[in-house]
DNA sequence: AAAGAGATGAGATTGATTCTCATTAGAGTA
DNA sequence: TACTCTAATGAGAATCAATCTCATCTCTTT
């Protein structure tokens, strides 16, 4: 994918790595053991994840981190918005990474529970429109649509 | 409004009142007064509220309810599609009279908490065509847009 | 090594919502 | 009217994610 003579760029995650570092340093905070390690998890982690799986999966690391802990970091993380908190319509919230800057939306199916992200820019154009409308400035959205997945239909029939 | 020589037609929520009492025929299930207050708290409350709103306004009535039974009656509404809960990113939940088939989204103000419904049809088309895509059959969605309202944007400045 | 600021962890607390279960209400029947 | 059966209710307990408290710890800087 990387065109072989393009400039050496951060691998892995040295973007969202250093956009926190950053984050933490504005706010005149530090990068402690505990925070890189849940940092290292959430950025790691594919779609969506529970507060909760990440304590139990640094439980099993070297270095013990509270829950306390893991939910002021994400919290952190969230306001560095490296990460959203998404509410699936469960009682409790799930998390996801995000990259840098893009946002998306969620199908979510309720009979198997799956989450099928999408980002469409046409629906984007049409909220900006209704928000200049009604003079209303917007800083984020979130878009839920309930219903039923492409496999469970094929199931039910 | 009404045309003088229209047919004389339900007044008031007397289409809402006949549909949840033909709902719960349908589940065996009763009438009883607990319910009907519940119910006539809901019908006559305009935008959203709280279910602990409605708790302490009957409080004020004649007859007792119990908080469990105004859950129960609002979860039985909800599945009668009279009332919607909705999630406005406070920890607990609101719950809104929905007229009958009619469905909206909000606007919701992050400084002063102001809600403002809105209903666009060019939005509903692009959804259904993103789920037309992804081969999703939905049953109902949830959009909430975050931002500043336009009384507060002009007291900012 | 002393001081100061931020960070952490264990456990208590919160608070909305749900659950339990003994009691009550209401419809139908004898 | 008395009896029965089922649904409904209410008081308070239970749940459970999330937050808070505060004593202790860690760094960094004097």
């Amino acid at each position: 994918m990387t065109p072989p003579l393009s400039p050496p760029r951060p691998s892995g995650h040295q973007r969202e790595r250093l956009a926190f570092e950053e984050f933490l340093e504005r706010r005149g905070l530090k990068l402690t053991r505990q925070r890189e390690a849940v940092m290292k998890a959430v950025l790691e982690a594919s779609g969506h994840f529970e507060a909760e799986e990440v304590v139990t999966l640094l439980r099993q690391g070297a270095l013990r981190v509270s829950r306390a802990t893991v939910y002021r970091t994400l919290d952190l993380m969230k306001e560095c918005q490296l990460v959203e908190k998404l509410d699936l319509g469960t009682p409790h919230s799930y998390y996801e990474q995000v990259n840098l800057g893009e946002h998306h939306d969620h199908l979510i199916c309720v009979t198997c529970g799956a989450v099928t992200e999408f980002h469409d820019l046409e629906l984007e154009t049409v909220q900006a429109e209704v928000c200049r409308r009604h003079g209303f400035s917007i800083t984020h959205h979130s878009l839920r649509i309930f219903g039923q997945c492409q496999a469970c239909l094929e199931k039910t029939g």
